[in-house]
DNA sequence: ATTGGCACTCAGACAGAGCGAGTGCTAACG
DNA sequence: CGTTAGCACTCGCTCTGTCTGAGTGCCAAT
């Protein structure tokens, strides 16, 4: 329905207009692209562009500027993916090389990920909603404290400290421990909580105190898996690319500062294509977001995808390279843990 | 030196600064506050304060803003620290009710503080220079991997989960753990390492990669428990205040991301009157900082300083009840910590 | 020491002029 | 019929000049 040089139009209005950050007019346009026609002619493709709503003019006469939908249009049609360039991808290898646990890796991933794009990166720890329990164990520490620990199988490894008010002896610490590592090692973390029912009636009544208390945080750490977090980086990104926000940054910073808020986003967000997720502008539900664009990709462990990660900024963002850093890095995310 | 009166004029410049961000001249001076005397003596004592270096005028024929000088005497000899409200002493006590775990504990706190004063809050965590060995365990998830815990006495517990290259047995996991425990229990941090340096010739030849495999993951918990964490609240508020600050946020953003600056700013600064530290201004000898103030104060755990807590935020603060809510936050949370 | 008076300064608000980039429309052209 | 040149027009910017008002410093009088 739209022209194929009206298509390149808007191409190139995109293109300067990242670059630019000018509103783009009919001259400039062919100035700097070979196009082989005059401006007038470039100005009728204009005038189609903007019934169409892919393109407006910030004020009468002045140059035209890429609506939500014509960012939409863009990279839904117009936009290669820009493959990273060697040094980038040497940056990348270097800088996941030599992680340890979980929680360095993903660290190192938001970081990464937010000097590569120059926006604000997020991580979101993998879920485990389909995890299941590796081991648990039960430590005394002291008297009246133990450490509690639950490993699950994606390397995930929380503790909690419990306070009893009586003195522990041995033997029940090590028999409350062997029963459930027996009740629990394998099983999902979604039957976690079924499978325990009935399990403090095995032991004396003098004890199911302390045995619930134990349970209890158990399946407190049970639902800090399924909780997610989001980590971030790079949120001085926003302060910079200031003039790119309409008004001000700070109900953006507070947002971003609301877990909540980040995670709702990133459950909403389905992958199209190129297996990126991407939301522009007043595409978001979420209104503080609505001059910015998101940029999301699943990450794997094991060949399921256990969560996402990405980048937030400025609709006027370069989505080409921005997609191409996202879906890297997820697949190096995806390698790295592989290796758990 | 500096006569009264010209003190009094001084700390009314303050207040109204504060609360106006408007130079204030002489005439709206005497009307604000009951002086008794003309706007041309006042005019007479602001001479003399700028003389001081104390206030400063942004250009000729404007009124005058505190320098940092001026804040400075202003925080030292004038300002009494406002007692806080009862709403906020509640808010302070909802806030630290029924948290658990010391990272619990800490977040609550940095965010807590962040509202109280709608600035940036931070809070460090403890140091262990001085904590010690409360317990080690050595736990064998499954045939190659085996997790290591370090527990400190200041419940500060830390994990990590160490891949072999060989099976493990069961024997040699006991084996390796109480002898750890025996070594370490109860000793200080800081000794760990030169207790540590024969240990591994105790064990069989072909033993002692893995033995030193441990260590070595040992004595990284160690240090990255002498290596000291900041965790942060409220960036947003920064961005809402972005008048107060000269330039761009940007860079001070960038300067707040870098663990390693405000760990720099937190060490350098010592307690003064009150048991408050502050600098203001161009007092910190960073640059990115030049337009800010800082407010700390250490917290304790069982009598000793273990770490420090406090705001940051543009020299233009009200310092009076920062100061206030910085302390009474490092009193609740020295409180809250005797209870681990 | 304090005060009233006075001349002076300067940032900020306001208005008008000129510029220039850019547009939409129309008529001519291949 | 798509393309183009020409042209009148629009409107945001910038520059300039003017005015105003808050505020100052100084001086002579109290």
């Amino acid at each position: 329905m739209i022209p194929e040089r009206s298509l390149e139009v808007l191409r190139a209005i995109v293109h300067d207009y990242i670059e630019t950050n000018q509103p783009v007019g009919s001259k400039s346009l062919v100035e700097r692209h070979a196009f082989g026609v005059s401006p007038a002619t470039i100005r009728n493709d204009m005038a189609l562009l903007e019934d169409e709503k892919l393109i407006v003019a910030p004020h009468t006469s002045s140059g035209r500027v890429p609506t939500d939908k014509g960012y939409r249009l863009f990279v839904d049609r117009l936009g290669e993916v820009k493959p990273l360039s060697i040094p980038e991808r040497s940056a990348i290898e270097t800088f996941m090389q030599g992680s340890a646990d979980l929680d360095e890796v993903l660290g190192r991933t938001v970081r990464l990920l937010s000097q590569l794009t120059n926006q604000v990166a997020m991580v979101q720890y993998p879920s485990l909603e389909r995890g299941s329990v590796k081991s648990v164990e039960l430590l005394k520490v002291d008297d009246q404290q133990a450490l509690l620990i639950l490993v699950t199988d994606i390397s995930r490894i929380q503790q909690h400290l419990i306070h009893f008010d009586r003195d522990l002896d041995d033997e029940f610490v090590a028999n409350l421990r062997a029963q459930m590592v027996g009740a629990l090692q394998g099983i999902s973390l979604s039957q976690v909580a079924t499978k325990l029912e009935d399990f403090a009636s095995k032991f004396a009544v003098n004890r199911q105190g302390a045995v619930n208390l134990v349970l209890d945080n158990l399946l407190e750490q049970v639902d800090a898996n399924r909780q997610d977090k989001v980590i971030l980086a790079g949120t001085a990104n926003l302060a910079r690319r200031e003039e790119d926000f309409k008004g001000s940054i700070s109900p953006m910073l507070e947002a971003i500062e609301e877990q909540v808020v980040l995670l709702k986003l990133i459950q909403e967000m389905q992958a199209e294509q190129h297996g990126v997720a991407l939301r522009i502008g007043i595409e978001n539900e979420i209104e503080q977001f609505s001059t910015t664009s998101v940029v999301l990709s699943g990450y794997e462990k094991e060949g399921a995808e256990v969560a996402k990660l990405g980048v937030l900024g400025p609709t006027r963002m370069d989505y080409a390279s921005n997609i191409a850093a996202v879906r890297a890095v997820s697949r190096y995310l995806t390698q790295a843990l592989g290796g758990f």
